[in-house]
DNA sequence: ATAGAGTGGGAAAACGTTCTCCGAGAATCT
DNA sequence: AGATTCTCGGAGAACGTTTTCCCACTCTAT
């Protein structure tokens, strides 16, 4: 019942605590039979070690704080997923703090998790600028790895999506399949994903020359605004609507459906995620995927790198290529939809 | 840079470790000017307790492990958050540990977490069977409840949600919108959900007196399933298909969309859950809402129970009971569906 | 005056590890 | 053979708290 000791195994085994600890450790060369005996002492007893008092010992408690704005966000549980998955192949575990998207509560939580004596502290940011402060004081004291949401520049490691190159993907596809009255849907948030989106697509319908349409217009991150915008776009008579995330595409979509549009018929529309809704909406909806294996892994790399070196050296900001996901809500106008459906991919699962 | 410890408080102040402790906890009355001089003391120096050092003298940790088969199911972001605010309020943390609905897995986390001291374990069981063992282990050393999925009899204390009162919602809100030939699309797994609906589901419309009609499908809880059900029950001219989860309602709905049904006009169709999706779906999909705020308020309630008393006690089970949300998917036929959407309901937020 | 209770404070033991010394013996070198 | 290294093992300090003693002192009641 009560939980056994290393004194007990010592006992036990007729050794003392310190070879105890260095067979069960490995961290010296411990005689072959004193070993076995040692072994075989733990074994019978069910000894397992207290990490608790192991994390006071050596200063380390193997555990990592992953902060982050909503877990209900459909974007973050694929995140925290990987995230979870490839700190817990390094042995380490993960204590998940919930902002409830307010920045106090955020640098609350912050605190909290730096008395926990934390290895390490993984955060998606709350807020480009409300958050900056409490990020900067942890990244003091810890090592420190953005996700996703950026928080000014050289505050810490990023590790996030490259927008830009997503939003190429995005136009270069309706380009080539036809479209050329674009219009943006984006957020105003001063956030990166709104920024840099709403960015790149300026700088990127100017590369390809169509400047001359555009309308862009600007809310937030919300289903209610995509199905708002929709009314205010919808005179200048688009061919393509570009969104700044799945949920203002999906809004789009219910909102065009109910006015009688035809999508893709009429008009496309585009995302940019690839939250688990995007594959069922209908018209299922083109979008781009975020790499949340890869964003999950480099940002634990980077951690890695961070807690076995010195923590020092210069910030490091890494942007990782999404790759653009077609679905029917895009299909070129020529092939009158039969089984739109039909090109739908599979779960990104394994 | 480094941290502060009681033993620079205590000098800084000019008294004993002990009485800086008994101040800054105040566990023992204290002399006003001597707590003045350790609070200054204190808070000059930013002082901030070590909780790994607390947690090894006091044998607690204020740490909670939350084991879940997949943070991806999306019903379980919305548990996940009210369960991590609930344990918040109380000054706990939570460790995190995904499962990736491998039962093996399963038992290495918890066994992690026990090795990490948590005070107390929040369990939402990967299977019926294979997880018992491992949980009727786990409670053997720490308070433990189980959420939303059972785990064999008297293993732990259990809250969940009261799937035949959910279900006979479902079927009352149908009978009494005038629908009589209704099936059902369920799950054949040995889990509490999947067993316990369709037994209510049987239980109810005998006691409604449909016993005449009545297709039942057997499959799993995915939208894949939910697709190819329709196609098994569509021969038998149902006018209502109940479905034992949001996942199953809403491929069914997309394969009927397909297959040019008009759903509610010809098919009423409901789900169970309330999944964000549901409210997405087309038509807005009419289900049962888990009362989610509240397993985790009553989870996490036990918990605190169980904590503060000796953990013994016989286990209890609570069934909490949900609530219908009709919204478009079964509005009664009469109202030929102008705007089928106006019955939405609002979101869950406060 | 003296015993008894009540108060404010310190010294030091514990919590369960890890790790630094240190010593005893065996093996290797000159 | 004596000096040096290596190998294996133990004693005990340390990690930063909490908590148990214990002491010194001040009141109050006899």
């Amino acid at each position: 019942m009560t939980d056994v000791t290393l004194r007990e195994v010592a006992r036990a085994s007729g050794c003392s605590v310190a070879t105890v600890s260095r067979v069960l450790a490995g961290t010296r060369p411990v005689g072959a039979e004193t070993a076995r005996k040692v072994r075989e002492a733990a074994e019978k007893l069910g000894y397992r070690p207290n990490q608790v008092a192991r994390a006071l010992r050596s200063r380390s408690t193997g555990t990592v704080g992953l902060v982050l704005p909503q877990i209900t966000n459909p974007f973050f549980p694929s995140l925290v997923r990987e995230v979870e998955h490839a700190l817990h192949a390094e042995g380490r575990a993960v204590l998940l703090a919930d902002c409830d998207d307010d920045p106090e509560v955020e640098a609350a939580r912050i605190a909290d998790l730096l008395d926990r004596q934390v290895d390490a502290l993984l955060i998606i940011a709350v807020d480009e600028r409300q958050s900056r402060d409490a990020v900067a004081k942890a990244a003091a004291h810890v090592p420190l790895v953005l996700l996703d949401r950026g928080c000014g520049p050289g505050i810490a490691d990023l590790v996030t999506t490259d927008n830009a190159t997503g939003m190429a993907l995005v136009l270069d596809h309706l380009v080539s399949t036809g479209r050329r009255r674009i219009c943006f849907v984006g957020a105003a948030g001063t956030g990166s994903a709104a920024v840099e989106r709403l960015a790149a697509y300026e700088a990127e319908t100017k590369a390809l020359g169509l400047h001359g349409f555009g309308p862009v217009e600007l809310g937030d991150f919300s289903l209610e605004w995509g199905r708002a915008a929709v009314d205010r776009i919808l005179p200048s008579r688009p061919d393509a609507v570009v969104c700044a995330n799945d949920l203002i595409a999906i809004g789009a979509l219910q909102r065009l459906r109910q006015l009688g549009v035809d999508v893709p018929g009429d008009i496309a529309v585009t995302g940019f995620d690839d939250i688990p809704m995007a594959d069922l909406a209908d018209p299922a909806l083109t979008t781009v995927r975020q790499p949340v294996r890869a964003l999950a892994a480099e940002a634990v790399h980077l951690l890695g790198h961070r807690l076995a070196g010195q923590n020092d050296g210069p910030r490091r900001l890494v942007r990782l290529a999404p790759e653009l996901v077609v679905r029917a809500s895009s299909a070129p106008r020529a092939s009158s939809a039969e089984d739109t459906r039909s090109t739908r991919t599979p779960e990104v699962e394994q």
